[in-house]
DNA sequence: GCTCCACTACGAAAGTTTTCGTTGACCATA
DNA sequence: TATGGTCAACGAAAACTTTCGTAGTGGAGC
């Protein structure tokens, strides 16, 4: 059974995804009203965008209501690995080792935030044992 | 004095500029050819594409010769590092740390790439203390 | 000088993304 | 039953991205 790997979202497309996922199952108005404060886009412009992720499988809804009720078809964890696959393939030369690396040098991360990464890195160097 | 950002790169384009990284400033007919393997596009496409990035500012041209030699106007990591930056704003709540933290736990990273970063992380506390 | 070739420039077309005005349907309620 | 508000659908336009055909220019070699 193949999955369908889903196109990669557009900027626009992936506010809308970030809304849905803090959210959970919304209407077009919701979405809306959460994007008013960082966006000014008109309703119809994200019902419209909705419409269209409905038809790239980006996200699924539910027509017995009135207000169409809409999900994120696909994890936010999910999705964040896609696009950093995606952007380790365009311009680390494939390389995730590589991204990870630059985004740690690239920024002051806090201490707390290094010693969680660190962590992270105990956890993983103990699995691969 | 302030440094106008420069647009963020399309998919297009970032491929031509992995060749001026790699290869160094190179003619129109350089980097088409370089592409060739990985990209089937036309010769007019990669000029065309070239002259709009001298446009946005992507990509600087010396027209001393008669075939023009373009140079990548920001550095690989800086162009990374605005990449990550961006991705991490859409996509991880602006968090690095967490666009880090999936990027390693999202996929298998050798034992040595581990270490790398392993050293990584104590050049950066070193750094920080 | 002429011809051929490689190159830049130009413009147009196709595709994609983002935006929004308008329309018609549904529902509540006066 | 009429009115008003909310909603999905549709279409179109604007902006951006990607593609390539055609034209013109300049230099090398005959």
């Amino acid at each position: 059974m193949m999955e369908k790997a889903l196109p990669r979202p557009t900027d626009a497309e992936l506010a809308i995804l970030n809304v849905l996922w803090e959210r959970g199952p919304s209407t077009v108005r919701d979405v809306h009203d959460a994007l008013a404060g960082r966006q000014a886009t008109g309703y119809t412009t994200v019902l419209k965008l909705m419409q269209i992720m409905t038809e790239k499988g980006l996200v699924v809804r539910d027509e017995t209501q009135r207000a169409h009720v809409y999900s994120a078809r696909t994890s936010e964890q999910k999705t964040q690995r896609q696009l950093l696959a995606d952007l380790a393939d365009r311009a680390f030369g494939g390389s995730p080792a590589r991204l990870v690396m630059q985004a740690l040098s690239g920024r002051k991360a806090s201490a707390e935030e290094l010693n969680e990464i660190r962590e992270l890195l105990d956890r993983l160097e103990g699995e691969s044992k």
